[in-house]
Parts: structure tokens; C-alpha cells; sequence
DNA sequence: GGGGTTAAGATTTTT
DNA sequence: TCTTAACCCC
């Protein structure tokens, strides 16, 4: 199967079969000095700790593992993939692994490389070790993200990369600004080629591990008529003179070492004796070839992850690299976690037929003996609109909670997060506790981040980026005339801007009034910077923010949110203290911008399906399965089929987040952009299996599939109440005609003959595009062209097409709109 | 340099 | 419809 981008080939296929029966590396070379924390040979800490309780009792970390998990744990040499089904004990798996290379004296727990992609899945991982080990993980220094791992690895090499070791790493936001400065400073219009868009093509070449050069021509065209290629050269270089690198350039880089420098790959290589990851479904290409370049030398990886929960592709993640596993690293032993511990049966059966949709998958089986006594189907209800949907939520929750069941069990998973907002405004009408996971996070606050530039400038001096965000912040009259010139020189002669300052400042170059309040902040700069031996990091960032005049700017600040940055400020100095210095923390937060979520009370948690991955409720809500937000449009538009079945693993991700209770929601009308739009069912709802869906239809029920026609008065009451379990819904006309139109589709699909049925009308640009068009039934409307309608949100209009049972209306006050017949009635 | 006005864009998100 | 960022004028 060739690769477009060829790059499961590019680093050679050779492979060793079995166990490189590599000791100790008890003899490195010398280079291998530099690369502490040296592993420690069993006999001491962990592993000696770990295997004297071997010794005392039977490896009872064993017990309690079904056949499969065992053998994950116990395969320990060669290549293994291990495919864990949604609830299926991965993290169990992981960690029991890792307990077992100790306690055999396989390994040591420094020749453990455990990669994982978020901070929290590192630390719950080591967490867990530190449960089986009965001690802390000190010695697991290669226990953590890509990122922090690689930045541990630069350090050390950096100047073989051509950067310093103290190098800094910018957020999007400082790539953002220098992008544009780059833009600009080609004489390109920045409107026209916005840095966002250039930021996310840099992103899909540095997912991909290609370096200027090393972009195909047809991409690197593709960027403002040509300049693809030199701005992020120029980027690049500029990176270098900043010595900064972006999140991409920490796999990039290290890559680049390991192949430019073969010794050092080796010494790394020797030293991994085990490597495990997490999530292998979300690697991109780069971290592909990184995990494969040490693999080279030892084949003892472990990869475990789920093909059916890949949901990250839009930024660059490789389902494909998962799919070709068995073909990447020969040899290897794939075993199927299949043995579902979460979720009742009718749960597992709606998301495995939901999921059996997709094609390209490696297909797993999920199966569970868990009985619940109450066992309840899977709930599809339908409601007029996004309040009514937040409302009758809010109703079900407040029924549950008086049936004794905890907020903390329930979780509300939305497709995108605007839709978050009528559930938080309704939660606080009926005074809900809930909280919200993700969303805007502490360290991206303007506050934050400028406090961190003063503290940036201190350590890191060549930090242009953090100089330029508070060199007039607070005001001090440096404005955009005194910055030309700083910037025009530390360009010309490619130094850092605050050297650059320097320099000027000892010329008349900048009028006195400006020359002056820049003396005194480069002082100021070059003061701290003396006491960064003598005072705690945490008195001196006190002193910077004090002395800097910032503290001061918000005290000063009568608005609203002023208080508010003060306490944010003084959180930021108190969460300073768990570490040992400014650079360390600094280092954590470029790496790590969540905060752990302060658990506390009993709260409904809301949030995005991405970031419920991973995680479990009793019950789990899910809102607005309507086509055009779930599968999302752009998703479809952008990415076609593959982007469909993206959106397909996303629903599967979040049924199987329940535990007990799914409840899936679909609205009629949704307002987008301040605009009503009228919605049609998601087309997930059709691939649910009937024998383990039930149908809840409202008392106040305008939409569902046709069947109970519409209503009048939105109003209040609780829907909850009166809701009446819909007989026999499946063989409703809307029901039958949803199916129908999907088994056409579907042979439209198998055919892949996708144009022969295009609409003649308006043909969609796109297959997806037409195929939601077509989600709609074939069967002909009882309505004729011009008849007068009423529509309960839009009014009275006339009808000016008719697809179906899709009628385009011209509304005398709301324009034109698609709806289906079944929202409006003659007039 | 600040404030008011206007225009554009509005999935998903970690590191 | 709403938010944010850019722009223009004082």
C-alpha cells in the first residue's frame, strides 16, 4: 500500500525480530555521561523495593487480570500492540506492564520509556506504579508526554540542533506574533495570508516531520503564491536566533539528532530497554518515526490504543499508523482487549453497531457480563430547540439527584462548545452546581501571560517575544517609533532585542523622554537578573511584578475583571512554590498548561466530547445529534469520508463514556451564528441498533422522526413529567423513511458511484455534502410548490422548492430556509 | 495612547 | 447574534 507520503519507509525496514539481548548498559561511552539520570541497575530503589516483594509473596499485581490483559503484561519481548476497546483495563494494562518489567528485574525503571500525550495521563500512570511499587516513581525518569520527554532530551544536545540549552518554548500565541512579523516583514498582506492559516500549515508539516526543504513543492506553493517555503525558513531561522522552538520543533528536533548524530541515537537506544505508549491511535507521522528510530535498535515496544477512538486527525494524528502496526514493527504479537468493565450490555451493543459503520478499521468485539438490574436502553428524545433541550436535561438531572444519584456521575458531552451555553444559563436558573472541563485555562489569561514574560525576560534574555509583550506594559511611553528602531538593529545585526536595546540606549538615537524609561527597564531587567541566586524564584517574581510597576497598572484598573487578574496573579505566585526555580517552572508551564481541576463538590460536568475521552459517568447526556453539528459540516466538508467517520468514532467515544445511562438528544431548530436553523436528525441515530434504542418522545415533542407531528406553545412546563415511551416507534413513516433513505445511501456508498445521484438541482459540492442533503427521505411531499405555510419559529411563508420531504420556504420575515414537512403546517 | 466604532468570523485542542 | 481584533481619530 503506498503512502503518499512515503513515510513508513524513509528511515529503512529493517527490523530485528525477538529479543536484542542488549545487558546492562553497564559500559557507555563517555557521551553517555552527559545523558543523566543514569538507570539505576536493579538492586537499589524501585526495582530492588519491587522485587523483594516478588520475593515475600506471589506477584499478586497478576491477580484479578483476564487471559488477554495478562498476556499484554506478560509479552514482554518483542513488538506488541495492544488493541484496548473503550473500558477494556488499558490503563491497567499499561501500568501492570510496567510493574512486571520491575519486578522481574527486566528492567530498570530509568530503561522504561512510557510516552503518554497529556500530562494527566502521566501523572495518573505514575501514580498508579507508585500503588504497585508501595513507593514513590523517582527513578521513572522516562515516564511522561512527547513533548516533556523530547524537551529533556534537547536539553542535553541542544547545541547540536543549533540551539542553547536554556532555549524557550513558545505557545501559539508567540507563534502567532512572530508569524506575523514574518509575514509582514516579506512584504506580504497579512490579511490576505493570515498567520493563523500559515501557523496551521506549518503545523501540518511539522506533524508530518518535514523540514523546509524537505516540503513537497505543491504545498510549499500553496502559501501566499509561492512563499510557503521561505517564510518557514525564515521562521525557522528566526526561531534560532530567539533560541525558541515551537511544540512541533521538540519532535522535530530530536529526530533530526537522532539521525544526524547515530552514536547518540545509539546510546538512547541501548538505554530504553522497554518502551511503552499510550493512545498510539493519536500519533502523528513525526512521532511515528521517533518512536520507530529507537525501536530500531530494540523492538521491545508496546503500543496500546484504539482504532475505533482516533479522534484527534484534524490535527495530525495517524490512524494509519496504528492500522499498520503488525506491518511497521515485524513480528509483532496483537492483542485484543475486548472484555468491556464500564458499561451495561444495551450500551456496549448501540456503540459497537454505531461504530461497525466504519470502514478501515483493525474490528473489535466488544462484550461484557456486567448485569446492571435496570439495564436500560439506550435514549434517543427529540425537543423543539436548544433551551428546551437544556430544560428537559436540567429536569432529568434534578429527577435523578432525587433519586439519590451524585452530579459527579453525570456528565453533559457536547460536539462543540457553544452549545455549553444554554445548559450553563438554564443550570443556574434552577441553581445546578456544574462545572465546566476545558475551556479557557489559567495560564492563557492576558495577566498570566504577561507576568510570565517579565519572568521570561529575566531568565531566558533572549526571549524577543516576552520583551516585546511587556516592554510597554505597563505604559512607560515606548511606542511603536522607539521599538522600530530596537527592532530594526537587533535585526540587522541578528541579535536579540533586548541586546539591541542595549546598544541603543548608549546612542542619541531614541529621544531622551524614551531612551530613558527603556534604561531604566533594561536596569531593572539587569537587576533582577542579579538576584536570581540570592532570593527565592518566588520572592524575586513577587519583587518583578511589584518593582515592574505591573501590580500597580491593575490595582490602578477600575474595571471589572481588575480584582480578579490580582488574585490570578497571586495564585500564579503561590502554584510558583512547588517548584525549585523560575526556569523549572517556567519549563512546566510552556509543557503543561492545565491545572488540575479542583474536584471538590458535587457538580454536573460539562463538557466537549474531545475532552471526555478517557473518562466514565453513571450517565451521560448527549445533546444535539443533528446533522450539520454532529457530524459536524465543516468535518465533513473538509475531510469527506474520512472526516465522517471521525465525527462516527466521536459518537462512539461518547456512548461509551456511560456507565449506565446514555441519553442522546436531538433539537428541530438550533440558533448558529444568531441565526435559527431547522435540523435534521443526526444520521448516527439511524445506525443505532433498534433492539437497544428506545425512542422517549415529549409531551411538547415538535420534531422526532415525523411521527407526533408538532405542537404548538413552546412553553415551560417540565417535560419530564408527562413523557410517554413512544410505542413501537420503529415503524413509524419517519422512521421507515429515515431507513429507507439510509439503505439507499448506503448502496450509493458501497458503488462509490457518488455522482451518478446528485441532485440535479443543487448539486452539493461535496459526496458528504450530499449525502446530508440526502439524509432526508426520498418520498414524496404531501406539499405542493407555492403552497402558504405556517412555521412555528419562522411564521408563514411560501414554499419554493421541494426535495422530499425537505421544503425550501421563503418566510415573509425569517428569508428562505430548508425545513422538513413535518415542522410546518398548511395555511 | 486611549476610546469608540466597525468588520469579520464563529469545531474539536494538547503540548 | 456575539465576540474579538483592528482601525481611525482625537
Amino acid at each position: 500500500m503506498a503512502d503518499p507520503n512515503g513515510y513508513h519507509d524513509d528511515i529503512g525496514d529493517t527490523f530485528v525480530d525477538g529479543f536484542d539481548g542488549d545487558g546492562f548498559p553497564g559500559d557507555r561511552p563517555s557521551r553517555m555521561a552527559s545523558v543523566e539520570p543514569a538507570p539505576q541497575p536493579a538492586g537499589g530503589g524501585i526495582a530492588a523495593r519491587a522485587m523483594a516483594a516478588r520475593q515475600s509473596k506471589a506477584p499478586d499485581y497478576l491477580e484479578g487480570l483476564n487471559p488477554e490483559q495478562r498476556q499484554a503484561v506478560e509479552t514482554l519481548n518483542g513488538p506488541v500492540l495492544v488493541l484496548a476497546g473503550a473500558g477494556t483495563g488499558k490503563t491497567r494494562v499499561l501500568t501492570t506492564r510496567i510493574a512486571h518489567i520491575l519486578a522481574t528485574g527486566s528492567a530498570g525503571p530509568a530503561e522504561i520509556l512510557a510516552v503518554t500525550f497529556t500530562n494527566k495521563a502521566a501523572r495518573e500512570m505514575k501514580e498508579r506504579i507508585a500503588r504497585f511499587i508501595g513507593g514513590n516513581v523517582e527513578g521513572m525518569a522516562w515516564l511522561g508526554t512527547f513533548h516533556s520527554i523530547c524537551v529533556k532530551i534537547l536539553r542535553r544536545h541542544a547545541e547540536l540542533v543549533g540551539l542553547k540549552s536554556g532555549f524557550s518554548i513558545l505557545d501559539t500565541d508567540d507563534q502567532l506574533r512572530l508569524l506575523k512579523q514574518i509575514i509582514q516583514a516579506e512584504g506580504l498582506d497579512d490579511k490576505r495570508w493570515t498567520p493563523k492559516a500559515f501557523a496551521a500549515m506549518l503545523d501540518g508539516w511539522k506533524n508530518r516531520a518535514l523540514t523546509p526543504n524537505e516540503v513537497p513543492e505543491g504545498e510549499a506553493r500553496a502559501f501566499a503564491n509561492g512563499w510557503g517555503r521561505k517564510l518557514y525558513e525564515e521562521y525557522q531561522d528566526r526561531l534560532s536566533i530567539l533560541n525558541a522552538c515551537d511544540f512541533g520543533d521538540l519532535l522535530l528536533h530530536v529526530i533530526t539528532l537522532f539521525k544526524t548524530n547515530p552514536d547518540i541515537l545509539a546510546d538512547y537506544q541501548r538505554r530504553f530497554r522497554y518502551m511503552l505508549v499510550d493512545e498510539y491511535q493519536d500519533t502523528n507521522i513525526a512521532q511515528y518515526l521517533w518512536l520507530r528510530l529507537l525501536a530500531q535498535g530494540n523492538p521491545n515496544v508496546c503500543c496500546v490504543g484504539d482504532d475505533d477512538q482516533s479522534i484527534y486527525g484534524w490535527r495530525g494524528a495517524e490512524v494509519d499508523n496504528i492500522l499498520r502496526f503488525e506491518h511497521d514493527f515485524r513480528g509483532a504479537v496483537v492483542i485484543r482487549l475486548e472484555r468491556n468493565y464500564r458499561s451495561t450490555s444495551h450500551i456496549l451493543a448501540a456503540a459497537s453497531h454505531l461504530i461497525s459503520h466504519n470502514q478501515g478499521r483493525l474490528g473489535k468485539t466488544l462484550f461484557t457480563d456486567f448485569d446492571d438490574p435496570e439495564n436500560e436502553l439506550v435514549s434517543v428524545a427529540s425537543c423543539w430547540d436548544s433551551e428546551e433541550e437544556a430544560r428537559s436535561i436540567g429536569d432529568e438531572i434534578e429527577a435523578l439527584q432525587a433519586n439519590g444519584h451524585a452530579l459527579n456521575d453525570i456528565a453533559i458531552l457536547v460536539r462543540a462548545s457553544f452549545q455549553m451555553r444554554s445548559f450553563e444559563d438554564r443550570f443556574v436558573t434552577l441553581g445546578l452546581n456544574y462545572r465546566v472541563i476545558g475551556g479557557p485555562r489559567f495560564y492563557e489569561r492576558m495577566e498570566i501571560r504577561d507576568a510570565m514574560a517579565y519572568f521570561r525576560c529575566v531568565v531566558q534574555p533572549a526571549d524577543d517575544l516576552a520583551f516585546e509583550r511587556i516592554v510597554n506594559t505597563p505604559k512607560r511611553g515606548l511606542g511603536e517609533a522607539t521599538l522600530k528602531l530596537v527592532h530594526e538593529l537587533a535585526r540587522a545585526d541578528r541579535i536579540p532585542l533586548m541586546q539591541a536595546a542595549n546598544q541603543l540606549c548608549q546612542t542619541e538615537e531614541i529621544r531622551p523622554k524614551a531612551r530613558n524609561a527603556l534604561k531604566e527597564v533594561l536596569a531593572n531587567f539587569e537587576r533582577w537578573r542579579g538576584q536570581v541566586d540570592s532570593l527565592s524564584h518566588t520572592e524575586l517574581a513577587e519583587i518583578i511584578l511589584d518593582e515592574s510597576g505591573y501590580t500597580e497598572m491593575w490595582r490602578l484598573d477600575r474595571s471589572a475583571e481588575a480584582p480578579g487578574r490580582l488574585d490570578n496573579l497571586k495564585e500564579l505566585i503561590r502554584s510558583m512554590e512547588d517548584f525549585e526555580s523560575m526556569a523549572g517552572f517556567l519549563e512546566h508551564v510552556s509543557l503543561v498548561m492545565d491545572r488540575d481541576s479542583v474536584e471538590g463538590n458535587d457538580a454536573v460536568s460539562i463538557m466537549t466530547l474531545h475532552s471526555a475521552k478517557g473518562l466514565e459517568f453513571d450517565t451521560v447526556f448527549l445533546p444535539g445529534w443533528e446533522e450539520g453539528l454532529f457530524p459536524h459540516q465543516r468535518a465533513l466538508d473538509e475531510s469527506g469520508r474520512a472526516g465522517l467517520e471521525e465525527e462516527r468514532r466521536l459518537a462512539y467515544v461518547g456512548v461509551t463514556r456511560a456507565k449506565k445511562r446514555a441519553k442522546i438528544w436531538f433539537a428541530s431548530n438550533r440558533r448558529i451564528h444568531g441565526q435559527w436553523q431547522s435540523s435534521i436528525p443526526s444520521r448516527f441515530l439511524d445506525e443505532l441498533p433498534e433492539e437497544h434504542v428506545e425512542i422517549v418522545e415529549q409531551s411538547s415533542n415538535y420534531g422526532g422522526y415525523g411521527g407526533g407531528g408538532y405542537g404548538r406553545s413552546g412553553g415551560g412546563g417540565s417535560r419530564f413529567d408527562n413523557r410517554d415511551p413512544f410505542q413501537n416507534t420503529y415503524s413509524t413513516p419517519g422512521w421507515q423513511r429515515a431507513q429507507k433513505a439510509r439503505a439507499a445511501q448506503d448502496a450509493v456508498f458501497e458503488r462509490g458511484d457518488f455522482r451518478s445521484s446528485r441532485s440535479k438541482k443543487q448539486g452539493p459540492l461535496t459526496i458528504e455534502g450530499e449525502l446530508v442533503a440526502k439524509s432526508v427521505s426520498e418520498a414524496p411531499s404531501e406539499y405542493s410548490m407555492g403552497e402558504r405555510v405556517f412555521h412555528i419559529k419562522f411564521g408563514y411563508g411560501a414554499i419554493i422548492a421541494i426535495e422530499g420531504n425537505k421544503l425550501t420556504i421563503d418566510f415573509e420575515k425569517a428569508g428562505q430556509k430548508k425545513v422538513l414537512d413535518s415542522f410546518v403546517e398548511r395555511h
